[in-house]
DNA sequence: GGTTCTCTGCCGC
DNA sequence: GCGGCAGAGAACC
């Protein structure tokens, strides 16, 4: 078997099957060594086998949840061990309950405010678990149809007195990002969103990477596109720091935010770093 | 906490 | 191009 077609064969085998494969029976499969199997899928794929798997099973849950009369079965359905396993890994690719994610995030509460920042119009939001959006924008408006179109049916719950208190700290953040943002984040996104994320945390305070440089740091090289994306998809302004992501040639590229800001926050940074 | 599985690096042919 | 093995780390019980 040519490796290409021994790759696409062990995907159909995980999409397929009920239960979750090992390594070695997927190889034994497609007859491969176990240990060239991996690196073989994870050349054609971009992702080992066991987060191939993990993606599809997450498209199951949803799926299921969708179509299931009840959780349980949706449980059984995505082909889930144990139901504590299941709402274990559900929350973080969900972001929310299995429950929740049913309705449609419909009885989810979120506080947000807009403060004035040196940047221009700062729109904080967050749900039970943390700061869930930080957006940028020249006015209160457009920010909060922004937060409308992320969040469409979760009850906005603007003015909230001790919500006050977290803003004053985002703001601060903002204007000095040295000092880094001490709050818990809700990040929610794809396993690979929050895998690029991750990684743009991980870019030192001062510095700034390629595209290329995030691909190949979380180990998939050809997929600067796709990084190019989760980073313009990030809702967590400054604190994901996707504005120390910039061209190779050193040209800014893009900027959810505008490249203005992201020249300005570049600057600044800059500045701070050797203070 | 021990065991099993995953993942990668390294060496061999 | 492919296999095997070792070692670290994650996942599972």
């Amino acid at each position: 078997m040519k490796n290409a077609a021994a790759v696409t064969t062990a995907c159909r085998l995980i999409e397929e099957s009920e239960e979750s494969l090992s390594l070695t029976d997927l190889a034994q499969a497609v007859g491969l060594s176990s240990s060239y199997f991996h690196r073989t899928f994870k050349a054609h794929t971009g992702l080992t086998p066991k987060d191939y798997a993990a993606a599809h099973r997450a498209k199951r849950v949803r799926a299921a949840l969708a179509r299931e009369a009840t959780i349980t079965n949706a449980i059984y359905d995505s082909g889930f061990s144990s139901s504590g396993r299941f709402y274990e890994t559900s929350r973080a690719m969900l972001g929310m309950t299995p429950s929740r994610y049913r309705e449609g995030g419909s009885d989810e509460d979120i506080k947000f405010a807009i403060a004035k920042t040196t940047l221009g119009d700062l729109l904080v939001a967050s749900s039970a678990t943390g700061v869930a959006a930080i957006l940028l924008g020249d006015d209160a408006e457009t920010l909060l149809r922004q937060l409308q179109d992320l969040f469409p049916k979760a009850r906005l719950l603007g003015a909230e007195k001790d919500y006050e208190a977290v803003v004053a700290q985002v703001v601060g953040f903002i204007e000095a990002p040295k000092i880094g943002l001490h709050l818990p984040l809700d990040i929610r996104g794809t396993a690979f969103q929050r895998r690029v994320w991750q990684a743009l945390r991980d870019i030192p305070f001062g510095q700034t990477w390629s595209y290329t440089a995030v691909a190949e740091y979380i180990g998939m090289p050809r997929a600067t596109r796709a990084v190019a994306k989760a980073c313009a998809a990030n809702k967590l302004a400054i604190a994901i720091p996707c504005h120390r992501v910039i061209r190779r040639d050193g040209a800014l590229s893009g900027y959810a935010w505008g490249v203005d800001r992201k020249e300005i926050i570049l600057d600044r940074e800059k500045l701070e770093k050797d203070m």
